[in-house]
DNA sequence: ATACTGACCCCCG
DNA sequence: ACGGGGGCCAGTA
C-alpha cells in the first residue's frame, strides 16, 4: 500500500466516525487496513490543515482520553468540539462518548457472517 | 548510514 | 496509580 492510498484510507476511517463517537488511533489505523500503525495515524492528523472541518477531534488515545496534553491549546481545542458533539470530557481528559462508533462495511460484513465470534 | 523524535500501544512489576 | 521497557513506523537531522 502506498503512502496516498494509506493516508486516503485513514482520513476515510476518521470520517467514519459519527458525532458524539471517538475511536483511538490503534482502532483507526486497524479499520483503515493499517494495523499497528497508530502512529503514522496521528502524524497524518498532525499535519491536517485547520478549519477543514475535517473531524480529527474523534481520534484519540487509547483509553478514551484526549492525547495532547491537559491545559495544551490543542487540548482546548479537542476538548471544546466534543463538548460541542455531546461528549462528556472530564478536566484530565477522560472522554464519555455520546455515541457509539460504527464500523466499517468490511466490519460490518464480517459481523454479519461470523457474528462476535472472535477467533480459535 | 545512525540517532532521535513523536497527537501511539501493550504488558508487566 | 505509576513507571519501565519493548514494539512500531515515518520524518528529520
Amino acid at each position: 500500500m502506498n503512502p496516498d492510498q494509506a493516508r486516503a484510507a485513514i482520513l476515510a476511517a476518521v470520517a467514519a466516525i459519527p458525532a458524539g463517537a471517538v475511536q483511538s488511533y490503534g482502532r483507526v489505523a486497524q479499520l483503515a487496513g493499517l494495523p499497528k500503525r497508530a502512529r503514522l495515524v496521528a502524524r497524518t492528523l498532525s499535519q491536517l490543515p485547520d478549519g477543514s472541518g475535517f473531524p480529527w477531534h474523534r481520534v484519540v488515545r487509547a483509553g478514551d482520553c484526549i492525547a495532547f496534553a491537559p491545559g495544551s491549546a490543542d487540548f482546548d481545542r479537542q476538548r471544546a468540539l466534543l463538548l460541542a458533539e455531546g461528549c462528556k470530557v472530564s478536566t484530565n481528559g477522560r472522554v464519555s462518548p455520546r455515541a457509539a462508533p460504527v464500523a466499517t462495511l468490511d466490519e460490518q460484513l464480517w459481523g454479519a457472517m461470523f457474528g462476535d465470534w472472535s477467533g480459535p
